[in-house]
DNA sequence: TTGTACGCGTTATCAA
DNA sequence: TTGATAACGCGTACAA
């Protein structure tokens, strides 16, 4: 077996008798080094299994060539897409990533940023939990020359990189879909009130369902919390009304999930006596008897690789890049 | 704004007109240091905005506090619940988690752990992908000293850290179920046979077999190469048998997925004319209108817990940990 | 209680 | 073409 301790630089340069300086610019090929004394180098770094310290290197460029990545939760299929996309991107450019799961939670969230800190990443992508209020750590960040990009859950403010999905898009063709089908009682299941993805989805609902010539009535938005029983809760809310939608679009495909079963208890039968339409264009639809009739989807990995590549162009780039804002168009997926 | 280049102890040192090594030990509550010092210091450090250079101290204690993570994809379930358990160790332990996802190509996976090596993680948690027979790279981590500790997909050698799942007594259950609810004719849907996982499978299942007094028939076992085309083709093999199977145990959740859809094409009611177990315990198994009969869950974030704590156990010690190898039961989940 | 000196591995600068 | 030296930021043995 071999030894564990690596061999540097000064071990070659002494069992060749030459300077640390001229192993350096041998293994680098710098152009000044003859020939044979570069194979000289080449041949014993071989030989001695020399592999460069990168902590040393990283230590003294200052840079880590480390990107992290904060997100929600990879148990969302639209992050594992996102992660995926931008670990392509940075596999590509000799980056590598580093992972934190928020959870929504706004202190593991502080926490994921801290660290990422600590260990001097040279960027960081991320996409807000649903409880982040304070956004102080941007101008902490950018006070230490960490770049950040944030993607799909974006902050307001228009000094920041960001890359999201325009909902309106989506939920323009939703509601058309549903119109030209003859539907006319349609439904809105919103999240929390308190996320602006919620306000966002009720203002386009609104908007669209006027363009068409229909009445907004807010009786038709509901909210969940977004747990099972809240998903229940706001079904149950729209099955009580006195004209009982026949068309919903839910928050997101979660939630879809819920109150289809719930439904199906209801003796409701999906696809006939109700209809559905939600965010995020879950993969595994094609698999269920009675799917959606649609979903719309926001395009986890264009997001995800068009986040990274802004920010390795801000890494790459010596000046200042002014704040990008990159929207995609959500787009509605029949089933 | 503040300044980009964060502030050193040397520079706390000049702007208090003392040592650089004072600074270091007041920074770091060392005892010798009068308390005023240690005061004065500190309110400086805070002023200037002082963060210690990890990178600095990583290489100079040769530590990274940072673990790799290989694994063959985030979009599988089972992957996303194991890497949350590990980071949750990891965070716990002040490290931090490298992600990289092999994608089942052994090419990818030489790559990333050489980029992790160059990184200089302290440790790799990793599960091999389907198409990986070179282990060679184990040695060579080991030489460097990094340690390795392998989970779900792990190596057959005994050298090795490893913490998997026994298939065979989900398996048995699984047999057992079929039987006690009267199938006589039970098939297995496996993967293709290069795969250890997969001959595992089918010895475990002529094992459970015969255990409960039936005979084995290696005609009810087909294999699929785990495509959609070729778990449609597995199902029909067994469909256009003399006694056609009416209990199917397939190699996945996945696997089964496309087969449920495929019975459904043929007029098949699962549940009714046809039976499904399979391995990994899909979460959403609940929310589709005829599940399968039940699934084998394997366990993922235990997997991955339990292989996190192994290789924290190994960096913390100072001795060499002998080879680990942990063994779960897998286990029958009805839905 | 505090300061001096050194080293971790590498590379850039200057000198030879 | 090559070598000596310094520096990156920190911690620590040794000296004072």
């Amino acid at each position: 077996m071999k030894s564990n301790k690596p061999a540097t630089i000064k071990e070659i340069a002494r069992k060749l008798k030459i300077s640390p300086s001229t192993v350096s610019r041998a293994l680098n090929d710098h152009p000044s080094i003859g020939l044979v004394t570069t194979m000289r180098v080449k041949k014993m770094a071989e030989e001695l299994n020399y592999e460069p310290n990168q902590t040393a290197i990283f230590f003294k460029q200052r840079k880590t060539f480390t990107i992290g990545v904060i997100l929600p939760a990879l148990s969302e299929p639209f992050f594992s897409s996102a992660i995926s996309a931008i670990e392509a991107i940075a596999e590509d450019r000799k980056y590598t990533v580093l992972l934190g799961q928020s959870l929504d939670d706004a202190d593991r969230e502080a926490k994921i940023i801290a660290t990422f800190k600590k260990h001097r990443v040279d960027g960081i992508l991320m996409s807000l939990g649903k409880n982040t209020t304070d956004l102080s750590f941007v101008e902490v960040l950018e006070s230490s020359d960490i770049p950040v990009v944030f993607f799909d859950c974006v902050p307001e403010s228009t000094s920041v990189h960001k890359v999201y999905c325009d909902l309106a898009t989506g939920m323009d063709e939703a509601i058309e879909a549903f119109i030209s089908r003859g539907h006319k009682n349609i439904a809105l299941i919103n999240g929390p009130e308190t996320l602006l993805s919620a306000t966002e989805r009720t203002a386009s609902f609104q908007e669209a369902l006027l363009k068409h010539g229909y009445e907004f009535n807010d009786k038709y938005v509901v909210h969940t919390d977004l747990t099972e029983h809240g998903n229940h809760a706001a079904m149950e809310q729209l099955c009580v009304l006195p004209e009982r939608p026949s068309a919903i679009v839910s928050f997101n495909d979660f939630v879809t999930l819920d109150v289809i079963k719930y439904a199906r208890g209801k003796g409701i039968i999906v696809g006939q006596d109700m209809h559905f339409i939600s965010f995020a264009n879950y993969p595994l639809w094609k698999y269920m008897e009675n799917p959606p009739l649609a979903s719309i989807e926001q395009y986890p990995d264009e997001q995800g690789k068009k986040a990274a590549e802004i920010l390795f162009e801000i890494l790459e780039s010596k000046e200042k890049v002014e704040p990008q804002e990159i929207i995609f168009s959500s787009k509605l997926v029949l089933k």
